[in-house]
Parts: C-alpha cells; structure tokens; sequence
DNA sequence: GTAAAAACTTGTACCGGGTCCACCTTTGTG
DNA sequence: CACAAAGGTGGACCCGGTACAAGTTTTTAC
C-alpha cells in the first residue's frame, strides 16, 4: 500500500472519530459539517471528497469493515438452506455494526429522520446482498429474491429498534436471530 | 365547513396538482420549490406551511384520502385473524395510493433517494397502523408488533418495486395479496 | 355594522447541506 | 529532475427549510 492509500485512510478514519466524538456529544444536528471539517483539519471541499453526505460518516463502514462485508458473503458455506445462511449473514453483519450501534441508537431516538436516512446507506451493501440472495433463488425469481431482501431487511431493523443500547450485545444477536426465525417461519400463525 | 377552510382545501389541491403536473413533466429535481409556488400563484413560505417538505407534496394524502383511510382502520372486521386483516388493510391502502402510484413509481425509477424518503410520508400512517396491529396481539408484545409491522411494511414495498406501471392495477393488487401471503406464510421454506 | 382577535399570506433574511470549478500542493513515475 | 496525475482548498453558487415581522383576510362578538 503506497503512501498515498494509507494517507488517505488516515484521513478517512481521523475525519471519521472527529465526526463521531463530536455529534455524539452535541447531537447530529447540532454539529455542521463545517464543525466536523474544522475539528479534522480539512476543508469542507475535502469533507465531502470522502463522504457523499453528512450522515455517511455516521454510517459508512471503515474500508477494513467493507472487506470483512465481502468475505462474509463470499464464504462457500452455499449448502445451507437460503434463510438459515442469510441468518448467518446478518449475524455477521450485526458484528460488523457492534461497535457503532450503541451511539446509532442513540442518534435515531434524537431524531427518527436519522432513521430513514440509514436506510440509505444501509443500501450501500444493498445490491450485494441482493445478488447473493438472487445466486440462491431458484428460476431467478426477482420477486421472491426481492421479497426474501426486503423481509431480512425488515426482520433485521426490527431488531434494532427493539435492542435497548444498555442491554448485552449478546442480546441484539439473540434479537436478530429470534426476528429472522419468526419473519422466516411465517407471522401468519397466531403464536410462534 | 367555513369559508376558510374550503379556501385551505382548495389551495392544497391547487398547488398538489400543479405540483405533480411540473414534476412528472420534468423530473422531480428539475422543480424547485419555487417554480411550484410561482405557478401555484402562492410564495414559497405559504407552499411550506401547506407541505412539510418538497417531497410531501407528492406523497401527502388528500384530507378526503386521509379519511378514507381512517375508516379502513376502523373497519370493524376485528373477528378476522391478524394477517388476514392486515392483508386487507394494505389492499385498502393499495388502492388509495392508486391514482399516483405510476407517477410515484417513475419518479422512483429517476430518483432512488425518492424511494426511501417516501418511507418518510408513508410513516406518516405508521402510527396508526402500529396501533392497530398492536391491538390485536396478544401480550402487547411490542417487539412482535414492530416485526409484523416492518415485515408487513417490506412486503407492500416490494410489492410496489415489483410492480411495471404498465400492468393493470389489478395486478398490483395480485402482487400485494402475494408478497403478504409468501412473507406471512414463511419464507424459510424453500418453495411456496 | 363595526371593531378587535385570530388565522393566513408574504417578503426577507438566514442557516446548512451539497456541487462546481479554478488554482495550488503533494505524490508517483520514467 | 521533470512532468503527469491525484488530491486538497477556497469561493461562488443552488436549493431546501426555518424564523420573523408586517400586512391582509376571515371570524367573532358586541
């Protein structure tokens, strides 16, 4: 890795932590992006050469997490059954997320548009993991790989919401597991 | 209903139309606020105390919608199981949305930021709904209300993602009876 | 019918996110 | 060392959204 890379890495992370100590001390709408840029030491210009919005440095993923996502979804344990592999991914996936959850937790209960705009950047590993569900959908039904997305995605922010950030972080695993298995065995029974 | 509110009624409904009428003609970005304002013949400060936000006024209800969608929730139907009724619900809702649903869809189409600020608006009957799902579970149990809430959410979604504008809106209604009927049935199973 | 109160509209000024661009500095290369 | 490419910077600009004071219309009460 030349000097190059690791400078601008440096920059990313160092531009990053500044973000984050900042907003979760003032909130997220109390701090600019001029406070965040200041605070780092680069221009507002360079601020947005590294992140496409403000709150992509709240949610973005360290390009080492980035790599972890890919490995998670290349790993050849294809003979599982769609749903129990996709609980697997999304364990992982909630492993990638443990150490920023809490202050995510906290930021959407200040403000739920926070919310929605996750649901943007969440997106980012969107079509990957759509493409890694449609390799295991027979007939290349779109609708159902679709669907399949859409409910995982549901089951997962489910669990989000309902993880309380003073609780264990064994117990969001347990609350991601417990949302897919229902979301995946049917909410159409009365009890499960 | 006064004059004053027929005047308010009639305002909405001149600066919606004009609204959707500049904006499907050119593109949602292509509007500014300003430009609806000027050709609704009101400023943009009477435009935002009308629409929280230039989004809204594509998505927003029509107050007589809103109603209509009021009393689908208070459909005394509650002798039907939950899924069932919620699947009628959401074919109500279809059904309101029916008008704009080919605008809203090519308006997705340009503009995949659209897609999940108008989760936003939708979360506007959000409440409402929780509320209703929460009534008929058993316990309160609120972590179930959310995953049937989210799940039931995804399910109409993708419902709308499936759907070509160039289908009959029959078929959109096919489409959410399905997407429910496979994300309330289980998705684990590898068949439906 | 008129006067005061309440509701609504408007222009203006302001904030902050996001883009564009021309200019400069740094890094990699032969 | 020279030159090209990549990256950083400040400034101008657009637009969505808010706040507010001042003016206008509708309502209400007498």
């Amino acid at each position: 890795m030349g000097l190059r890379e690791r400078k601008k890495l440096e920059a990313w992370r160092t531009i990053r932590s500044t973000a984050l100590a900042l907003i979760s001390e003032r909130g997220f709408d109390a701090v600019s992006v001029e406070d965040i840029a200041a605070a780092s030491g680069v221009s507002r210009t360079t601020f947005f050469s590294y992140f496409p919005s403000k709150e992509a440095v709240v949610f973005d993923l360290d390009p080492l997490e980035v790599q972890h996502w890919r490995d998670l979804l290349a790993d050849p344990r294809a003979d599982l059954p769609l749903w129990e592999a996709l609980t697997d991914v999304s364990l992982g996936l909630a492993r990638l997320l443990a150490e920023r959850l809490p202050l995510q937790k906290r930021l959407f209960e200040q403000s739920p548009e926070l919310c929605t705009s996750s649901r943007n950047t969440c997106d980012a590993f969107g079509p990957d993991l759509k493409e890694w569900i449609s390799r295991r959908t027979p007939d290349g039904d779109s609708l159902r790989t679709t669907l399949v997305y859409n409910t995982a995605f549901a089951a997962f922010t489910t669990a989000i919401e309902a993880w309380d950030p003073d609780d264990s972080f064994e117990h969001f695993l347990e609350l991601v597991r417990d949302c897919l298995r229902w979301a995946g065995a049917g909410l159409a029974h009365p009890v499960s």
